[in-house]
RNA sequence: GCGCCGCUAGCUCAACUGGUAGAGCAACUGACUCUUAAUCAGUAGGUUCGGGGUUCAAGUCCCUGGCGGCGUACCA
């Protein structure tokens, strides 16, 4: 039991719901049968694994055992016919009065309902309409569904789907695949990093000072040591620290969280991986990304594509490269470098992107890609050299000062991945981090905070060093054609129901 | 945060300008020995999200709170 709802209430005795109340009465004349929730069974097959071995099957008619769900019930007379569901499927079984006997059969048809988990025994053949179905010569229990399932024929709604997971999962197929995909993608990820000689790690979630991104913070208290700490926003400070270290390729697959707003594409903690890898730099870490995206664009998708909200994305050519000001400067038409900010906001109002009076001129350059440039980024495209403010972890660009040597990788509009030649320079990351501390000071709370430690790690000497972050969540979503991050998350956050 | 829309039986949904809350599936009783959204006959099932108001009369109109969806803002 979970204390889910915070501190337990008293419990008030409700009435049981009828449809409760008709499916324990079938539940206590069940146990009259034997132990009506046993603690194993043996099965020889699975569903799938029972169409794969119908032909030696059914010649040795051999005796078979399956487990799983209920899903109908197709009585017609003496017999019946019901669709059980296991993990990898449905196989139909048939049961017959004359076989069982009609004691038996009385309590199979009468004691069973939908949702109930039930092992069979029998002989499999093929029905007059060609259905491979188990013909059962024995059943059990396995445990008792006391709640009905949802309706068959329609959709569950949204809201029903998110909050019970379990019930989205045994009556929508596609919802099983999605997640079975989601594992497969990840999977893919973890090898293709490990092959690469990256060393699988865990930092910290609970952080004294958190840094890394720039956004708000979850914050908890630890009572032995009386001491304040954050869920962390990213790991990325963590792992440099162990670059720092002599470890010099590591990643890390992290829930992350973030105290912002929810909607389609942002859930409060979602999952991401980091990587890092000692002597390179924003190049190399391109290269990485544009070998993983074709590899799991061959995998997940046809030749290389895969189709997303209606756009046919292609990897197998790479990702293209588009400076940062390059960009706006193709979709507006204005060379911005060496504007100031004035220049830079009045061609914002212009251009119907609002300016807040905090922002600075890099900001609205950045507010003005965000709103005109990136929704214009279908194929795979990598957003690269962003002008310096945005970024003060990543290095200055090496041919132009106003700018860091940073990457976005955006596929279908949005964002998959951030990166940069990482800022090793304990002097200057110094400097960033005092530029941040007046954003703060100014009333920017997501700016990021001083951390002293960090930069001791820094002092005593990091390598150059290329850095990675890709949102897993997003790239599942773009692999399952989804719009929505709960879509692609078990248990996405939702509010209380009452 | 803000705006718009929604919330009716276990589930998916009806109910016109305010006038006796219905259907399908699920459930129950019965018929039916190859069904597959099985079929057929019958039965039962409701605090119309909560609270307040207007009215002879509220699922329906008004106010307020809750939850959800979509859009929007910040962010990944």
């Amino acid at each position: 039991m979970s204390g889910r709802g915070g501190p337990v209430s008293e419990n008030e005795p409700q009435p049981l719901h009828r449809l409760v109340e008709e499916r324990l009465r079938k539940l206590e004349a069940l146990a009259e049968r034997g132990e009506p929730y046993p603690y194993r069974y043996d099965r020889t097959h699975t569903s799938a694994g029972l169409a794969a071995a119908e032909a030696e099957l059914t010649a040795s008619g051999a005796t078979v055992r399956i487990a799983g769900r209920i899903m109908a019930k197709r009585s017609a007379g003496k017999t019946i016919f019901l669709p059980l569901q296991d993990g990898e499927g449905r196989i139909q079984i048939y049961a017959r009065r004359d076989d069982l006997g009609e004691q038996d059969y009385d309590a199979f048809k009468k004691l069973l309902d939908l949702g109930d988990l039930i092992g069979v025994s029998g002989k499999l053949f093929r029905t007059n309409t060609g259905e491979l179905t188990v013909h059962v010569s024995a059943w059990e229990l396995l445990a008792k569904s006391l709640r009905p399932l949802p309706e068959k024929f329609h959709d569950m709604s949204l809201e029903l789907r998110s909050r019970k997971r379990h019930l989205d999962l045994i009556m929508n197929p596609e919802s099983r695949e999605r997640f079975r995909r989601r594992s497969a993608l990840l999977d893919h990820v973890r090898r293709f990093l490990i092959d690469r000689d990256f060393l699988e790690v865990e930092t910290p979630v609970l952080q004294p000072l958190y840094g890394g991104a720039t956004a708000r913070p979850f914050t908890t208290h630890h009572n032995a040591l009386d001491q304040r700490l954050y869920l962390r926003i990213a790991d990325e400070l963590y792992l440099k620290r162990l670059i720092v270290g002599g470890l010099e390729r590591v990643f890390e697959f992290c829930k992350d969280f973030r105290n912002e707003g929810m909607d389609r594409t942002h859930n409060p903690e979602f999952t991401m991986m980091e990587c890092y890898a000692a002597y390179w730099d924003y190049h190399d870490m391109m290269d990485l990304v544009e070998t993983l995206m074709r590899q799991l664009a061959e995998k997940f998708g046809v030749d290389g594509r895969i189709s997303y909200g209606g756009h046919e994305l292609d990897f197998s050519g790479g990702f293209r490269r588009l400076r940062f000001l390059d960009g706006l400067q193709e979709t507006t038409g204005v060379d911005f470098r060496g504007l100031d900010r004035e220049e830079i906001r009045a061609h914002a109002e212009r251009l119907g992107v609002p300016v807040r009076p905090e922002m600075g001129a890099d900001k609205i350059l950045d507010a003005m890609f965000g709103e005109l440039v990136e929704p214009t980024l279908i194929q795979p495209t990598f957003v690269m050299d962003h002008p310096k403010e945005l970024s003060p972890l990543a290095k200055g660009h090496r041919d132009d000062p106003a700018l860091v040597e940073r990457f976005e990788g955006f596929v279908a509009g949005f964002e998959i991945c951030n990166s940069f030649s990482e800022l090793n320079d304990p002097r200057e990351q110094r400097r960033r981090f005092a530029d941040q501390m007046d954003l703060r000071a100014k009333g920017d709370d997501e700016a990021q905070v001083m951390d002293e430690d960090y930069l001791e790690a820094l002092e005593i000497g990091m390598p150059p060093t290329g850095g990675l972050g890709v949102g897993l969540d997003r790239l599942v979503m773009l692999f399952t054609d989804c719009n929505a991050i709960r879509d692609v998350l078990l248990f996405p956050a939702m509010r209380p129901e009452e």
